[in-house]
DNA sequence: TCCCTTACTCTCTTTCAGTAACCGTAACGA
DNA sequence: TCGTTACGGTTACTGAAAGAGAGTAAGGGA
């Protein structure tokens, strides 16, 4: 463990990329996904309300490379491919599942605090 | 606590929105900063290496209206600025550090497994 | 013969992030 | 007096990325 070198503050650390590809929309989603077990492309498509077949192909493709999910295609017509989580990916899981859930929590705070700003004036705030 | 109401995975729930807003890669790491206690502009731009000022500017006017951060402008020349997270905001810190964590933690065995990826022939694997 | 299925892939348009220049005002140094 | 620096911005421009939508391969069924 040489954890210790890496810096995601710094501008080239790869750390950095790392943390960018993990906190992507569509990362969080898809993992988040695919914590239900093995899935076809069609499926997670349906899931994932709102992507692009361009995007979550992209999006996969990286996931792949990164070593989060497997993809395994059987040669039959009409294509069928699958996609699982690795032990990486399901180690992804938690940290993401977290964040999702903060979201859901503090939806309503939030909504608050943005009708409360856009109210007043911009730039009245003086301290 | 409604928010049993909010699914990230539907294309135009606000949760989306929000989750978009808290992965995001400036977003995750101007909160890692202000976790240190209340700074300056420039001291968070100093720290957040490669941030430009346009995107900080845009990324710190969001948290504050999303209620995140508080923004305190002292009226002297030059200006004086201080930014602070709220409750809420502090709120955040915990499953964004572990995000932070999860990427410095994990950055060896991702390294490892995208040179293991480029090295065969990409679309050779089938099952 | 025609269409259906699935997992892409290509093209086009729009949106977004980054870069660089400029701004105002006061204090300071030469 | 002139030029510079300080600080937190704003603006215009540009290249990259995301989204929308149509097209593709190949076999099986009506």
């Amino acid at each position: 463990m040489t954890a210790e070198d890496w810096d995601p503050f710094q501008r080239d650390c790869p750390s950095r990329r790392l943390l960018d590809r993990i906190g992507d929309r569509w990362t969080v989603l898809i993992v988040g996904a695919l914590g239900q077990g093995t899935q076809r492309f069609g499926e997670i498509a349906a899931q994932v309300n709102g992507i692009s077949q361009k995007m979550l192909t992209q999006t996969l493709r990286s996931l792949e490379r990164d070593g989060f999910v497997t993809r395994t295609a059987y040669p039959v017509v009409p294509p069928h491919v699958e996609y699982e989580l690795t032990d990486l990916g399901r180690s992804l899981e938690g940290p993401l599942r977290e964040l999702e859930r903060w979201a859901v929590e503090h939806m309503d705070a939030v909504s608050a605090r943005q009708a409360a700003y856009d109210e007043v004036a911009p730039r009245s705030r003086v301290g």
